[in-house]
Formats: C-alpha cells, sequence, structure tokens
DNA sequence: GGAATAAACTAACAGTTGTTAGTTTTGCCA
DNA sequence: TGGCAAAACTAACAACTGTTAGTTTATTCC
C-alpha cells in the first residue's frame, strides 16, 4: 500500500513537471531528457514511473476535457435558467483557465499532437461538449432569453473569448483574477441577452 | 532580372509550402526534409534559396504583424467614430482569419518559436498594437459609446474571439464566411456598444 | 539481517534534426 | 555552341530524439 502509494506520488510529481514543461516550450519541442532533468533524475529513469512521453499528453488533455464534461452533466441536471446555466459554463471556463492555467495551456495548444485513437476519442469529446453547450443556448434562444444569434458563432465565441485568458495570464498586473472573471462574463452576456423584449 | 525574378518566384514557393507544413504540423514536428519533399526536392537544395527554418518562421509572422500595424495606421488617420473604427478592426481581423487562414493560424500559435531578437521585436509589436486599440476603446468609452468596461479585458476578448475562427475553419459547411463576419461582429460589437444612455 | 522489490543508473539503439561542403546537372545568354 | 551561374544533387556533420536492456543502488518487509 505504501508503496505503490509513493509510486503514485512520484509519477504524479512528473506529470506535475510535464505540465510546466510542455506549457513552456510546447510538447513538441520538450524532450524526456528535459523533463528528467527537471525531476534531478536521467531521462531512461522516468519510464520507471511512466509508460511514454505520449501518455503524458494524454493524461492532461483527458484529465481536462473529463472536468468539463462533469461539470456540464451537473449543470444538466439543475433547473436553472439558461441565462444562469450559461454564466455558470462561462465562470467555469474562467475558472479553470485561472486555476489550472498551465494544464489547460498545454491542452488547448497541443491535443493535436495526441496520437490514434486518442486524438479522435478527444476531438469527438470536445465535440460532444460543443453540441451540449449548443443545446443550452438554443434553449434559451426559444425562450427568448438569448437574441436570435447564430447559435455556432455564439458557442465559438465565448469558448475562444475565454481561451484568451492565456494572454492575460501573463500580465497579471492590469486587472485581478476576480475582477477579470466579473468583467469577462458581463462582457460576454451582454453580447447574447435578449434586450429587445421582456422574455416570456 | 529574368534570373532574380525567378529565384524570388522559387523563393516565394517554399515559403507558400512552410506555411502549409507548419499550420498542418506545427512549426518543431515540421522538418526541412519534409517540407523539401513537398517541393519535390532535397533538403539541402531548401539552402539555396533561403537561409534558415527560422527564416520561415520569422517571415509568416512579421508579415502578418505588418498588416494588422499597416491597417490601423490607416485607420487612425480616418475620421470615423469610435464605434465605426472598432467595427472596421474587429472585420479587418477576421477577413484576415478567413483570407490567411494558414499564415494566421501559424503566426497565432508558433510565434513563441520566434528566437531572439525577433522574440522580443515580434511581442513589442504585438503590445504596441494592443495598446493603440485600447486607446480607441478608451476613447469610446470616454464619448459614451461604450459601455463602462475594463478595456483591457475588451480588447483580449475580441482579439481572442476572432482567433477562434480557426476551428470553424475546418467545419465551413454550419455558417457561410459571410455570415460569419456578420454574426461575429455584432455578437461583439453587442457585448461593448453602451445600451443604457444616448450617446452625446 | 536477508530477501524482495522499487527506483535509480549507464550504455546503447535506431532514427531524426538543421545545416554545410563539395559536386553535378540544368538553363540561359553571348 | 561554349561559358557561366543558378539550382539541383550526394554525403556527411554533430547533436538530439524516445525508448529499451541490463545493472546497480535504495528502500521496504518478514
Amino acid at each position: 500500500m505504501a508503496i505503490s502509494t509513493k509510486k503514485i506520488a512520484r509519477k504524479a510529481q512528473i506529470q506535475a513537471k510535464a505540465v510546466s514543461l510542455f506549457s513552456e516550450k510546447g510538447y513538441n519541442a520538450s524532450s524526456m531528457r528535459h523533463l528528467a532533468e527537471n525531476m534531478g533524475m536521467e531521462a531512461a529513469s522516468l519510464y520507471n514511473h511512466i509508460n511514454s512521453k505520449q501518455d503524458l499528453l494524454h493524461e492532461i488533455c483527458f484529465s481536462i476535457a473529463a472536468a468539463f464534461v462533469k461539470q456540464l452533466d451537473e449543470l444538466e441536471k439543475s433547473n436553472q435558467t439558461e441565462v444562469e446555466k450559461v454564466e455558470q459554463i462561462i465562470r467555469f471556463h474562467i475558472q479553470m483557465m485561472l486555476e489550472q492555467f498551465e494544464k489547460m495551456y498545454v491542452s488547448n495548444r497541443d491535443w493535436k499532437h495526441l496520437k490514434e485513437p486518442y486524438l479522435s476519442a478527444y476531438v469527438g469529446e470536445r465535440r460532444n461538449y460543443e453540441k451540449r453547450f449548443s443545446a443550452i443556448i438554443e434553449k434559451g434562444i426559444e425562450k427568448q432569453l438569448f437574441a436570435e444569434r447564430n447559435t455556432y458563432v455564439t458557442v465559438l465565441t465565448i469558448l475562444s473569448a475565454v481561451r484568451g485568458i492565456e494572454f492575460w495570464h501573463k500580465s497579471k498586473k492590469r486587472i485581478s483574477a476576480g475582477e477579470l472573471e466579473n468583467e469577462l462574463t458581463s462582457l460576454l452576456m451582454a453580447g447574447i441577452i435578449n434586450t429587445r423584449q421582456v422574455p416570456i
């Protein structure tokens, strides 16, 4: 028990360093020897704990994907208005960008370097997420809570805008995390909310 | 004359292929041998026309940057309202994403692999662009044309949202380029326009 | 304390990387 | 048609890549 716990801990350390390294250099420009150096060991020793470099990327991308799916699962069960739901999705994305920055950064940027069949699985998960998100938006439009906009453009814009926090992250001075969350959320919500008509 | 024209043409061919290759695989995962194969020649032959792989990336990033600076130069000279100016900036960014997709894609994604001193120069240009864009937004807020939002968040959101077209590009079916431009522009403008008060 | 196992090591593999040097072929102009 | 330069070629370089095999050192358990 103690043994396997320790082994897992060491593996987790490697994964954490990999996240940092990948986020700094990019997946392809990060070598196992460099990762090993960061860990204070030889490259070959890494393979006592992990299976491959690819596995490290896999873990990063799929753990992030799982977190978003989980949040959406819970949200769909709740009986909030579509306005509240969308706001919560936006805030969750922002929080993920803020709290798991490096992992999000790598996942957003380097998922293309996943190999099959994981690449297809990842793309599939992403598509599915977008579909479920779109469904919420469309229901909101039906109820006239949201303005009549192209749903795909709306979803695309929200997801991309939040991803833009990656630029903010390097110049935190100008605005705090809390302010950023509120400002960005309200800016995005202002773009989609129906201002012309009182909802039914 | 004819000779140098031809040489330039060949160089341009290589650069064009490099854009495609980099956009498909990423800068680091693209090898000169692979690029040469696409050109129907040996890797070493490329060096009759170009100086280095790095130069190819440099050309991509800085030609894009120059295009944006040029557009902003012209826009600043004009005497349109800030609303019109911002809308034009948004539309220009969208058009660049649509018309120069691969170049934009590489530039947005791989500029980090520029080496010094070009990396710093590039970052500097980008910062400068954001400042000038911010100045327009702030003037619009002063005039109460725009809602009172954090300028930095606004600029960040616009730039990031437009970048999101990279996802759209692979699934053109759902909406045409023209519609996309109009929908995205109006969505973003709706987020920043002042709806509470008639502007002076 | 001795056996067992985990986790580090060294050495090497087979392949790829960007780039250079030197040579041969190609195409144009006199 | 001969000469010259452009642009292709082959061969090679030194470095680096992810990963495996085999060995040695640390740690844990009875």
